[in-house]
DNA sequence: GCGAAAAAAGAACGACCGTTCTATTATTCT
DNA sequence: AGAATAATAGAACGGTCGTTCTTTTTTCGC
């Protein structure tokens, strides 16, 4: 007895999650995304119970975007440097058709939300907590292939990485620098090769 | 002729600076700014002919703050890497600040503006090349001196450290990690590392 | 197809936004 | 000191925000 609700609310929120990438989530307003899709504003907030709900339901519609575009492929190829070799490409996928819209959304909400507690900065920071953990895992597994040194730093390779892709995002996005991406796939080179397992 | 105006204009931007930190260059009200300073909001406004004005100079006063904090004292050490290291340590301090206010301005400004063409876009990416550039130079400089290698590529230098304090300001703010800072020197060391001559 | 229940629309609210205009108070120059 | 001018305050504007309430329309189980 719940289908059509079902429905629109997901329309809605994946219109949501593409706004909220232009103009942020504090930029999200209930009546611009209520004229995006033909809605009345009371009819669309109906859905949610309150603003502060719908970011939150904004953030979780992304992660689960960005797990299944970018996670799960990944997780389909082969343990160890293939794995993280197609983790950082589909990452440079995310970053570049976000870039094509309003930017990756979490770097937007990152900014936004790193002062202001309540439920949709918990989502947002469980979210890149998990996103960094499965780097760490992957790069894990790469040890244990025998890929990766066995002293390697996991924790510290994720967060390297992080800033890979936090730089090729500002750079493309803000600068409109063209060679961004290929300054990326440089960085993340020299980058496996202080955790590569030396040759002897 | 123009004494007092001048005073409360710059104390005007001080606090806003502080508090476009916390709430971004949107969420910089002028009631709310007013308010903090015990100002009316006419008052205040009389000062800078729009909000998107008060948000160029904003940024404006940024810069400065961050000239005068990094750089220039930088620039004081000798050339070559200890000039380098300088300006890491710097920057570190000046994110470190800024993480107990509301975060760097800048990396909050940079979300923001991203794709909101106008004035104040313009001045922080004229801003940031700034800053880009500034660090290239450093580096070729360092090069000169014979500490890194003559073959580094300083552009790509530049955007690697940037990489660096991204994931730094990421990791400290909104993760509230209190080891974001060692691991940003740790990556800062590695880095060193591979654009300097290597000891033969 | 009818009646119950869900979904959407409409109108209105108080609050705050940037901005303008006018009046009042401070400052500065001579 | 007093006139000229700059700085600040006050009140009001149209607009948009999130939210609530009431009413109409649509959907769906029987």
């Amino acid at each position: 007895m719940m289908r059509k609700g079902e429905l629109t609310r997901q329309a809605i929120l994946e219109r949501a999650v593409r706004l909220a990438s232009r103009v942020g989530l504090q930029g999200l307003t209930i009546g611009g995304l209520a004229e995006e899709l033909q809605l009345s504003k009371s009819g669309l907030f109906a859905h949610f119970r309150s603003k502060s709900s719908l970011e939150v339901e904004v953030l979780e519609a992304a992660t689960t975007l960005f797990t299944e575009g970018v996670i799960r492929p990944a997780l389909a190829r082969p343990r160890g440097e293939p794995r993280i070799r197609a983790l950082f490409e589909r990452w440079l996928d995310w970053a570049r058709s976000a870039a094509h819209e309003g930017g990756c959304i979490f770097v937007a909400a990152a900014a936004e939300l790193d002062d202001a507690p309540g439920p949709a900065r918990d989502k947002l920071v469980q979210g890149q907590k998990d996103w960094l953990d499965c780097i760490a895992q992957t790069a894990r597994t790469a040890i244990n292939e025998g890929h990766f040194r066995p002293d390697a730093d996991v924790e510290q390779f994720a967060s390297e990485l992080h800033g890979v892709m936090l730089a090729c995002h500002h750079a493309s996005r803000l600068m409109r620098d063209s060679k961004a991406e290929a300054r990326a796939r440089r960085t993340f080179e020299s980058l496996l090769n202080l955790y590569r397992t030396p040759k002897q």
